[in-house]
Formats: structure tokens, sequence, C-alpha cells
DNA sequence: GTGAAAGCGCTAACAA
DNA sequence: TTGTTAGCGCTTTCAC
């Protein structure tokens, strides 16, 4: 073989993929009549059926999205806005969400907006342009958002996952106050009682929700709702609001959660060089579970995300809302699942890894 | 203005998004004249072209890419399929690509064959059955999947990136060998002399070329030859490798090169955690410079991919092919850049971050 | 149960 | 320069 690209598998499907009148000619029918065989309408008898499905076979065969979806202004393909996609969250929603669709014979359209509202409204139109079936999006932000989100949800059902707006569509959505209990029991349960909170002030729905969980479960504790700090979620915040915790004449936490675990492993690289020992002194919680988590030193307890479902979910939603157009939309809350590693104490792991 | 989505411009394409029809008739012509004044071909007067436009702006019109794609042949889409998005590497190359498509109006079919050859041949045929007007691929297997990947580029341009297969076909890669000399240079500049390589042996391009260009720069040197382990890209496997250094009876290396940042930080911590110092007693370097290596303790130096290169030279070069699809193949070679952190001796900073 | 015909939106080829 | 025609591949009436 001297050339990378030499014949080719003799004629097989060469030029031209094949087409259905190529299948029809082939089992001696009409187009329309190989059409049907093949999407199995009843209407056809089971004789041409066999024909026309060996006919496909033979030549290799498959439908022509582009001609289905310009005959049915449906093109088999769902569109994903991600904000981040170098958010390590991100890439393993994406993962879920892909396979589920394939899964379906669904393709995926997939765009990252940046972190930016006007990019995101750009995809979501170029999205909507290309015919998509549907949308899965997780917003970049809870307010400005909101317009591009409700203009698409009024062409193709349009599913927020994580993130949301409000904006009525079908919704799969993580209950952050379960999740800040089940941290917050953790770490009491090893006696814990000086907490502190670092976070994110974007506006993004699980940040303002992971706040207003913490306010919500210490209410009764001022001390706690005051060791509250509000930034971006990077790693840089993290070490910045934890080096204002080392500063701050105060004495420190002894149990500091984390919006992320990128604000977690930040935090605790400040506090481990400035001689503070986790989990001994302080505790640390972090979210989301990314791979960053088991990497740390020590590695990070955190909040796995339930990723997997929540492809499975917004794929399933999106089929079910295809079939029924005129359902009320649904908001599915899932759990996260407190991952215990080493950064707090281990009387109570729930699950190693 | 009451609500968000009000009339929306009086009756324009409100459930019918408007056709190239719709814009002809506005503008009193033919609607094939509309698309030739749209497309700005210059057989049109251009007093009709002004009117032609200002009807598509006051409807609000654009192409509907499946007509065109159905008409054409040409979907205005590129098909991406990675061999693993959870890998932090294969994130920061979709973006790139992403937007650099998106910069040439272009969609993005994203794939994550997840480190199967079978999944990727799969995705590769759907790709091919959605018309894609190229893809951009990074193979699995540097063996395996050349038959897909030769298959695709009978139909369609193809440009591979980072990973590649021997077939002919557009390349963009990275100069492992460079890289490798770079990354001794940088640890010879310190003094170091006694040096160990934990790599992976997959069968993917680069794998095999780090472990070769390793070869080729130490072929002097039995006892740096003799010091390699192969296992394959994880954080787990970095952590044995190094087991076996720290039990193997033999004093340690005083430089360890590892072929990405996991396998690294995996040694790191198993070696710190057996009391060894790093950059004291032994210098670490990873590659890819992904997040990981900022958050690792201590810091650690790695070798950065040009992500961003990369995606843009596969973007140029699959349009360059497109308009002149007998040219030879390219293949493009890029540098990585080495980011000196701490986990090597600092005399020699070359960037820091 | 099957064939015929029409048309989704677009544009290339041809005709005027 | 512009309009007419035709057809990309598919499916969905509508006849038979």
């Amino acid at each position: 073989m001297r050339d990378a690209t030499p014949e080719r598998p003799a004629g097989a499907g060469q030029g031209r993929p094949p087409t259905i009148k190529d299948v029809a000619a082939l089992a001696g029918v009409h187009p329309a009549t190989a059409s049907r065989a093949l999407s199995g309408a009843r209407t056809v008898s089971p004789e041409l059926v066999r024909a026309v499905q060996r006919a496909a076979r033979k030549l290799n065969y498959r439908v022509n999205p582009i001609g289905r979806a310009l005959k049915q202004g449906a093109s088999g393909t769902v569109g994903m806005v991600v904000p981040d996609i170098e958010n390590p969250f991100f890439p393993a929603l994406v993962r879920a969400v892909e396979s589920a669709l394939h899964r379906e014979g669904l393709g995926l359209f997939l765009c990252d907006a940046n972190n930016s509202v006007r990019i995101e409204a750009e995809r979501l139109d170029e999205l909507l342009l290309r015919h998509v079936d549907g949308l899965i999006i997780s917003p970049v932000d809870a307010e400005r958002s909101a317009e591009a989100v409700r203009a698409a949800a009024g062409r193709v059902p349009v599913v927020q996952v994580d993130r949301t707006v409000d904006v009525s569509t079908d919704a799969v959505a993580v209950d952050q106050h379960g999740m800040m209990e089940a941290v917050v029991g953790h770490l009491r349960a090893s006696g814990r009682q000086r907490f502190a909170f670092i976070t994110s002030g974007e506006a993004n729905s699980p940040s303002i929700e992971r706040l207003a969980a913490y306010r919500r479960v210490f209410a009764g504790d001022p001390g706690a709702l005051a060791r509250v700090q509000v930034g971006d979620l990077t790693l840089e915040w993290g070490a910045k609001a934890a080096g204002t915790l080392l500063s701050g004449g105060e004495p420190l936490p002894d149990a500091l959660i984390c919006a992320n675990d990128l604000i977690a492993i930040g935090a605790m690289q400040t506090l481990r060089r400035a001689g503070v020992r986790v989990p001994e002194d302080v505790a640390i919680v972090g979210v989301d579970d990314t791979p960053f988590a088991r990497v740390a030193e020590p590695p990070l307890t955190t909040v796995a995300q339930p990723v997997g479902q929540i492809g499975d979910e917004a794929v399933r939603m999106l089929l079910t809302r295809k079939r029924e157009p005129h359902l009320a939309p649904r908001r599915l809350t899932l759990a996260g699942q407190l991952v215990a590693r080493d950064s707090t104490p281990s009387q109570l792991k729930l699950r190693h890894s």
C-alpha cells in the first residue's frame, strides 16, 4: 500500500452514501414504502418490511439526518451550553449528557459560554438556528441569563441543569440545603462547633442557594453567620479568604466549609503553610468532588454531585416533553453525596475513595 | 414592556422563522435572487442587494442551515472526537477548538470516545452521517484507531490534534522531543544527574513519543534508561511507581520526570509521605499544566501545552483544506512551554504562575 | 397495504 | 441581471 488512501473498500458506498431510493430500488418498492418499513409503521406487510430491511442492511443504509430534519423540522440533535468548560465540574456533566443522548440516537451540539452572558445568548441563538430538538443549559447568571433562556424556551424544550434561572422550564437541580445539612452534620458529629464558610458571590443559582442554606442552618449561631466570606469560585479566593481568617485576630474556626473544591484547596494550602493542621485544628470540606479533591494534601472531604443522574434525567425530561409538550414544567432535585476523606476527622467516613 | 417576549417584531417569524421566500417577497424579488443577494454573488444589482438585505434585517432572517446543508451537502458543522473528556487536558482543547470554530461561523459536534476505540469508531460514523464538513480528532490509540480515522479521512477533511495515528491527514502535534530536552535541560541546570521517568505504556502517540524522546536524550546514560517505569496516565500509577523507587534498594533519583501531571502528583504524594523532600531531595516535573499542577503541594513544575494554538491551527487547516483539497497533508508541530514552579529548584524559573 | 405526489428551505444550472 | 426550474433526502398526505 503506497498511499494512505488507496482505492478504498471497492465501491462500497463509495462516492455517494446510499439513499432511501437506492434501498427502495433494491427492494423493489417505492421509496415511501421503504421509509415506512424502516420507521416501523404497521401499514407495511411483513414481507416487504423484511425485504426493505435486507436491502438497507446490504447497502449499509442509514437515514440522512439532514433530509429528515428538513422534512420533519427535527434534527435529531440537542444543544448544550455550559458556562465554563474548564470548570472541572462541567466536563463530567458533558460526558454524562453526551452519553445519555447517544443512547437515544441524538447528537450533541456543545457550546461553551466562557462565563459570558453575551456569548451564552449568541450560542443559544445559533443552536436554535440549527433546529436543535432541545436544549440543555446551565445558565451563566441567575438574573442576566433569564432573557436568553426564556427566548429559547419559547422555541424548543429546554432543561436547565445544575444552575437555573427563574424561567419556567424543566430543570434538574441539586439539593443545596440537604447538602449543607449533610456537611454540617458530618462536622458536628466529630465535635466541631466553630463554623466558617467561604463561598462565591457570583450570581449563579447553586452559589446563591449554598449561601442561603448556610444561613438557614446557622440561623441561631451569630458567630457562624459572621464568619462568611464571599468571593468567587477560585483557588485564589480560597487562599485569600483563609489569609483573612489567619490574620483576623479572632480564633480560627475548627470547621471550614467551602462552596467548591477549588476554594477549599486554596484555603487548605494557605492554612497549612501557616502551620495549621488539617484536620486536627481545622476540618475542611469542599463541594463537587472534582478530581482535585483526591489530589489535595490531605485528600479533601467533599460532596459529589450526581452528574450521571443529572445527565440521564435531563435527557429523559427532554424526551418526555417532546411527547407531552403541555405538561407543567417539572423540577427535579437530586441529592449530592458526602465523600469523607482526610480533611475531616475520620470517625464518620461515609465513603472512601 | 411588561413581558420579556412581547409581540416580537410584528408577526415576524413568530411561530415560523422567516424563510428566504419571506425575504424575497418582502423585497419583491424571486427567492433565488434573494439567495444570491445575501450570499454576495456579484450578479445582483446593488439596489436589489440593498433591498434584500433590508428585508432580511427587518424579518431578522438568517439562513436555515439545514436547508442549505441538504442542498449543498455541507452543514456548517465540524465534528470533534476526544478520547476522554474527563482528562483535564481535553476540556481546554475543546474550548480552544469551539471558540476558533465559532469565529468562523461553524458549529461543533462534540463526541467523547470514553477511551474506547469502538465508541470512537461509532461516533466518527455518526458524525459523517450528519454531514459534518470536517473532523477534528484526537485518536484513542495510535494503532487501533487507524482504521476509523482512515475511513473518515476518505470522506471529509480530517485534522488530528495532539494524538495522531499513522494516516495521512493534516495534523497538529506537540514536539515531544523538544519538550523532553527542555525539561532535562531545566533539571540539569540545577545540577541534577540521576534521572528517572514514570510514563504510560498506553498506545497513544504522545505517550509513545515521550518515551522515545527520553530514550534518545539519555542514550548514553544506562542508569537513566534503566529507571523507566511504564504504566498508565493516572495518579494511582504515579503513586505505585514512586513506591517502587522507594523500596527498590537503589538510591533515589534526584530528578523525576513524569509523563503527565497526574502521574507526577501521585508520585510526589507518595514520596513526601515517605519523608522525601521535594524539590530538595527529588525534583519532579509533570506535563500538561493542568489546573492540578498549581494545586499540588508543592506546586508542580510542568510543561504547558499550547492548546489555544492547537485549536486555532486545526481550524485553519480544516478551512484551508476545504479550499484546496489536493494539497499534501501538512503536519504542524508546536512547542510546549516549561512552567517552572516549586517542585524543581528555583534558579531557573522561566515563568511563574 | 402500497404508490404517487408534494414539499420542508435552499441554491445551482439554465433560460430569458 | 433576473426569473424559472429542479432537486438535495426524507416523510406524509392523499389516492388507489
